[in-house]
DNA sequence: AAGTCGGGGAG
DNA sequence: CTCCCAGACTT
């Protein structure tokens, strides 16, 4: 390694967790040192912003405040608590994590690094932050902030997003974290991402490391990370049907896996070019068993995921009477509990992806 | 190495 | 519109 780059590295340590000290934010998980709430707190944040956490963060752990609370909890009602912040495999992930640690490990989430790798839902990023956070050990952390952090001090011209890129500045996050100091360095980096070390507009002049940047010192702050251009979301036609019966809709449970898994939604099912749109909103209903008339369009929505994009339109439906007087039209093997009524109000028991929930207020109008 | 998996806020 | 957020997991 240079000389230069490595004045930087020893420079960097208590540079930031002087400025960490002086500034860093008033976060809801930075008052506790439990393993459990840290844990919690890590899961909600990966791939989402402290700001959309932070009232999740509450509720859930006012629901679930021990790690046994929410092992012995429905899955059904944990998603519930999840429903709105997306990845959902988060939630089930942390739940079966729970149980993992109740039965395995005594209800203590280990200090150990191959064994916090092994609960589900917690990666090198997780381990690295629990270790650091709620135990004090020296451990890692790199998250989007300190790759845009550390591939700017250190002009790091490979893609970030990619192995390569990803260990060079994995190892240089390592060797600037000032021994016994990991649990302050981490969380500095993070809100030194954050705050002032931002995307797009970086506040260089009022950075505590500007005078040993490299990016900063080129002028080219903006230019990095380095990462690999992305794919646009696929277009998808999703027709759904509004099946009202006695004041209840037909709603029914998503798959456990897959898009937005166990889940609840009204039965919706992919357009297929050579059908049409009231056709694939029968057929999504006909898995149930029921015969339904599709009669007019109700409300339309895009809903827009990372790699994905709905054109999303809900048909109103009435059941064929007559020919589904037999009953029950529930298929078995596909599970009792998949299919269901509710009243409206009783919905709002049942966890809902946001695409839905968003179209709600216009359901309720033409569901009466 | 590439794809899957949500939703929202900022520019 | 675009980018990206305290990433993990599967193939």
């Amino acid at each position: 390694m240079e000389d230069r780059a490595r004045r930087r590295l020893l420079a960097v340590g208590p540079l930031l967790t002087g400025w960490y000290r002086r500034e860093s934010r008033d976060l809801p998980w930075r008052k506790t040192k439990d393993p459990y709430r840290i844990w919690v707190s890590e899961v909600m944040l990966q791939q989402t912003r402290v700001e959309t956490v932070v009232p999740y963060y509450e509720r859930f752990l006012h629901r679930f405040p021990t790690v046994d609370r929410l092992a012995e909890a429905p899955e059904e009602e944990v998603l519930k608590y999840w429903e709105g912040l997306g990845y959902y495999s988060r939630a089930k992930n942390l739940h079966r994590g729970a149980q993992m640690v109740v039965e395995r490990f005594g209800g203590e989430i280990p200090a150990d690094p191959g064994k916090l790798r092994g609960i589900p839902g917690i990666g090198e990023y997780t381990a690295g932050a629990i270790l650091s956070m709620a135990y004090d050990r020296d451990a890692t952390a790199v998250d989007g902030n300190a790759l845009r952090v550390f591939s700017r001090l250190f002009l790091i011209a490979d893609p970030v997003d990619r192995p390569a890129g990803r260990k060079k500045v994995r190892d240089l996050v390592e060797a600037a974290i000032p021994p016994g100091e990991a649990s302050v360095f981490n969380q500095a980096v993070m809100d030194l991402g954050a705050r002032l070390c931002l995307p797009k507009g970086p506040k260089c002049e009022e950075c505590p490391l500007r005078n040993h940047c490299a990016a900063a010192e080129e002028g080219v702050a903006e230019q990095y990370p380095v990462k690999t251009p992305k794919k646009r979301p696929v277009p998808v036609k999703m027709a759904a049907a509004l099946v009202v019966e006695n004041g209840r809709w037909l709603i029914r449970r998503r798959p456990e896996e897959g898009l937005l898994a166990g889940l609840w939604e009204l039965p919706s099912a992919e357009k297929a070019e050579e059908e049409t749109w009231e056709e694939a909103a029968a057929r999504a209903v006909g898995a149930s068993g029921l015969r339904v008339r599709v009669s007019k369009e109700v409300v339309r929505v895009e809903h827009i995921f990372s790699h994905r994009k709905w054109d999303l339109r809900i048909y109103r439906c009435t059941p064929v009477t007559g020919e589904n007087a037999a009953g029950p039209f529930f298929p078995p093997g596909d599970g009792p509990d998949r299919w269901t009524w509710a009243t409206p109000e009783e919905c709002a028991a049942y966890p809902f992806p946001t695409a839905y929930r968003k179209v709600w207020p216009s359901l309720i109008r033409e569901g009466v």
